[in-house]
Order: C-alpha cells, then structure tokens, then sequence
DNA sequence: CATGAATGAGTTTTCATTCAT
DNA sequence: CATGAATGAAAACTCATTCAT
C-alpha cells in the first residue's frame, strides 16, 4: 500500500504552490512574487514552480482566479436569506464589512484587475467570474421583484468594488453609513 | 532670448521626467517602470533621474499624483453646468465616457491606488486627493439641495470609480446605460 | 500476434528515442536538444532518456552517426551507374543537389562535425564514417582508371562537403554550375 | 588632462569583451560559452557584458564576424605575390596549412557557419564575408587570365572551407599532397 | 521495464543605485 | 548641472540527472 503515490505528492507540491500565491500576491504585490519567496513560503525547492507550472504568470493567474472565485461562490448562500431587494443589500454590505479594502482579499481581487490589464489570458478568466457575480446577482434580484435588474445588478457590483477599493483609502466607509444611500439604487416600486 | 540659466535647465529636466513616469506607469505598470526606460523616454541620460529625485518611487509617486490632480480639478467647471442634481450625475458620467478603464488615466489612478498600498506616503497624497473631490462633489450636491450630501458623494465617487474598473471587463458599462440606475443614488426630493 | 515481449518494447523506445534526435538535432543545434524535448518528441516519459541511455550525449552520438551512416551508404548505389569518372562526378553532384546546406541532413552533418570536436569518441566515429566514404571514391575513381585515386577521393569528398556547406550562404551553387569547374579535379588522362 | 575619459573606458571594455568572445567560441563552442566565462575571461564584472551589449548573442556576432573578417583580408596580400594561377593555388594552401581543423581560426568559422543558420542578422553578414572573399579571389583569378573565373573561386573558396573541415578529421590532407590535385580546377588553358 | 517528481546548479537578462569624470 | 560606466544582486526560467515508487 503505497502511502503516497507519485501523482498525489505533485498535486499536494501544486496545492502548496497557489496557496502561497494567493497568500503573497496581496502582500507584495502581483508583480513582485518572485519563484523563490513562493518556494520558501510553500516550504518547498525553487524549482518546483518551474517544474509543476510553466511560467511564473500561469501560477499567479491559476492562485488568483481560484481564490477569487471561493470568494465569489460564498456569497450566494448569504443572499439567499433576504426576503426584500433592500434587506439583500444590507446583508450584502455587511458582508462584505469584512472587507476594508486592505485585507487580502480585497487586495487580491485588486492586483488581479490591474494584472489582467497586462494579460489577455487572465482578462478572459477574470471577466467570467465578475459575470457569474453580476449574473447571481441578477437572477436574485429578479426574483425580488426589482425591475432591470440586469442594470442595477451591475451598478451594484461596480458600487460595491469602488467602495472596497475607496475603504482602503477612508475607512469611515462601513455598512451602517453606506446602506441607506445604496438602497436607493433599487427602483422605487420595490 | 535662448539664454536658460542652470535652474531653468534643471526645472525642464524634472518636468521632462514627470511626463514621461505619467506615460509610462499606464503602459507597462508601476513596478516595471525603470530609470532607463524613463531616461529614453525623456530623452535625457540615464543618470538624471537619481540626479534629481532621491529614488525612483520618489519620482512615480510625484508624477502620479500630479497628473491625478489634474484629472480631478477638471472634473469641477463640467459639474457646475448643471441645475439638478440629476443632470449632474448625467453629465459626469457623460465625462467619464472617456475613460474606458484600459486607457493612460483609468490605468494610472488603479496603479496608483495599488501602489498607495505599499507606500504610507503615497497613501496620505492619495487619500487627500480622493477627499477632495469628495469634497467638491458633496459641496455641489448641498448646493443642489441635496439632503446628507457627504454620504450620497461618497457612495457616489465609490461607485464612479469601481464603474470605471468595471468597464475594463465589460465595455457595456456606458453613460447611457448606467445613468438611470445611478441617478437614482440621489433622495427621492431632489 | 500483438504479443510484445519487454525486450521487444525495451528496443522499440530506443528506436523513438534515437529518432526523435536525429530530428531535433538539425531542428534546434546538438546543445540545445534536451531530455524533455526528446520524450516529447518522441512520445514517451521524460525519465526514458536515462534509463536506455547512459548520458544524453551518448543517445545524440548515437542518432547522428546512425543517420550520417546511412546517407553516406546510399551515395555507393547512385555512384555505381557511371561509365566514366566525369559521369560519376556528375551524378554526384545532383544527388547532392538535394542537399540544401540548410536541410536537415546538411545541418546534422556540421552539427555533428562540431560536436566531435569537443568528444574524442565521437571524432573515432565520425573519422570512420568519413574515411569509409573516401575508400568507397577511391575504390569507384580507380576502377575507372583514374590515376592517385587515393588523393583526387579525399580532395573531391572535401570540395563536396564544402560545396554544401557554402550553399547554405549562397543557394547559387547547384550542380548545373559547378560540376564543369569540379570535373577538371579528375586526371588529364581521364 | 584626463588620462582615460568615461568613453574611453567603455571602449576598453568592449575591446575586451570581444576578444575574450573570439578566444572562447572556438574553445567551448558557440552555444556553450556564457556571460559568466566571458567575463572571468575578460577578467571583468559579470554585469558588463549587458551593459555594454544588448545581448550575449549580439556580442558573439560581433566578436565572430570581427576575427574572420581580419582571417579574410589577412589573405588578399598573400595571394598577390603570385605569378601565375597554379602558383596562387600554392600560395593559399600554403598559407592555409596553419589552420589544423581545430585551431580557433578554423573552428571559429565553423561555429559561426552553423550559429548563422540559426540567427538570420548572422547569416546576412556571414554571406557579405564569404562573397567579399570570393570576389577578391575571382579577382585575382582574372588578373591571372583564368576564363569563367566567377565559378572557379566559388568552387575553389568552398573546396578550401570543405578542406580546412575535413582536416579535422584527417591530419595527413595537407598542401604538398593536395595541391597537385587541386591545382587541376583551373582551365586547362592557364 | 517504466514513471514522473524532485533537485540544485546553471542559464540570460534587468535593474536601482553609485560615482568618477 | 550632467554624463554614462560600473556594480552586484536579483529576476525568470531550463536542465541533466537521480530516485522512489
């Protein structure tokens, strides 16, 4: 009974790799992960990352795109307990009151927009998940009753990106003093 | 006439150099921008740029945030064409057409509010620069008769700011569309 | 039928793997063929190299004497049907014509001809291919009466080589041009 | 005074870099020598082969195309002492017998042949060199009353290359057992 | 006989910064 | 004020070879 094979070591290396990657890209930034400060991160040879990815680029992409796509993928269940469009935005702020534009992931998902900028491929993968996003959102307003909702489902989601983004910059921006003006966005019949 | 002295000399150096940093902190990122490529840009000797400022860094954040303070102070004779605060929102996102989230302006404020990350100083130039047109924002909507004019501007800048990110993923995100949602940020008296 | 025996398998695989050198020596220079790019090429495992072979040279040395053997062993036949020593030279020459100087046949050639420079073993080989040609001339220039046929063979065999050698610089040089001034290399008495 | 200005000192620099690339091609072979030996050699800082050069690449073409330009024009006075055409042929072989096959002359040009197949701005100045050569050759051919004097120094300059080659190979191919033979490539009428 | 993960030294290239002139 | 040569560390990436399975 072989403990481990040779296919499960390399998945569990590669496991390792995107998990520091996703760690440090919101660190130091997308372009300054280097393969060595990921191979100490992941405990591991520097090689590796060469020998498990076929460029350094490919690796952040693949830890980028995955980790953002978790992110994404947990906030369909919260919404899912709000019985009003305006009780949906609420649960939404305050969800993402975790975010203050300076933690990890909200760092992450920024270094991921500029890096798509300069990366065809990434652009691609990354414009699939922000419409998946905008699309969940969609669908659960139509169910709400909202009128356009594929509109506002996408000024929403822009709103809600600049104002992680601006947290970073003025922390004052939290759920309780944002969700009354936001709530306007929904059209008044709701 | 052609008579320059040495500090007028020295004054056109740094100029020179500021514009080629704006130039080419969208074109290839804050991080890959070096003192050779900024050299030839500026067509002046490689030396220049430690010459002149203390690092490199020293040299981006001030292009940076030069050329930020610029695009923002433009912002403010467009608004004060308008008579409601509805026909604001429209004709600011009429302005922001221009950006389409790849083009030189939309790519140096995300490089630059990325970079603010890992830079304190650059950080506090930066969040003046944001606080000031919130500022001018919230002082044209309390014009307007607009009611909690500070929050309503800062939702609104936030929201501005993440459309425009937005837009790099998806060009659908226009003035046309968007302004109707948007418009409706405003309280229900105006 | 289908039956194969590891021996069988064991011999089949060299035969991918030194194929898979001959092509790739012309195709990207002898130093530049590496282990991955010839299991790749030849379809098989990465670790097959070592396991058939002592050391990658010894699996290059391998191909390309191989393949140089069989070219020069297909000029005997062609060279057979001339009556005189002019005519042979003639043939010569158009069947060399479909060497290039850039084909793959010409560039494994002086590849290999280098390569010998810097591995004593594989020089012993390489002078044995080449001695071997220059007695198959000799032995057809004598039977034709032509007299020193021992030096008029080396002589010849190095203008041949040249020839194709400088062709690739200048395509210019084909049979119909050269063979006028090459046949003047035979004996007055011819 | 300056005793050596900034310029200068570049100068000297690249003078050596140069030569230590000619000394190190035919030693280790094209593809084998790096910027690490090269500097050693050139008893210099690593750096400094990029700083003064774009590429390694570029700095082997410079250095190789430099030594065989001067191997060239080395030759032209040599031949000029000669009365008539089979006395140049002498004259050549003679002076060609310093080149063993694998001396650094011999096998610089033979690694520059086949790094040019491989880089085409090498091969364009390969080709101007060996036409320069020919030329000079036809030249002095027709000075010497040779007839179709073009062909005969195509042949003649490519068996003289193919010889060198072999030389390699079989130490005992020198003039005194060549030239009687190659002698004959001349017209009958000379 | 076969696999493919792992290693560690190797490669070219780029760079911010310093400094002699 | 200006030049551009020099440095030394760091970058991404490739590789032949070894070896556990």
């Amino acid at each position: 009974m072989a403990v481990s094979t040779s296919a499960e070591r390399g998945r569990e290396v590669r496991r390792k790799l995107v998990g520091a990657a996703a760690e440090l890209i919101p660190e130091v930034g997308w372009s300054a992960v280097s393969t060595r400060m990921l191979a100490e991160r992941a405990g591991l040879a520097a090689g590796l990352v060469h020998y498990h990815f076929p460029s350094l680029q490919a690796l952040l992409a693949d830890a980028a795109t995955g980790a953002m796509r978790v992110a994404v993928e947990e906030l369909g269940p919260i919404l899912d307990g709000a019985s009003t469009a305006a009780e949906m935005i609420d649960l939404m702020l305050e969800s993402l009151d975790h975010y203050s534009g300076k933690d990890p992931t909200s760092l992450l998902f920024a270094e991921t927009f500029l890096a798509a900028t300069r990366d065809e491929q990434l652009m691609a993968l990354l414009s699939q998940i922000v419409e998946e996003f905008r699309q969940l959102l969609a669908a659960r307003l139509a169910g709400l009753g909202v009128e356009s909702p594929g509109e506002t489902a996408a000024v929403l989601a822009a709103a809600v990106d600049g104002l992680v983004l601006h947290r970073a910059l003025s922390p004052g921006l939290t759920a309780s003093s944002i969700a009354p003006v936001l709530r306007r966005l929904l059209p008044p019949s709701t």
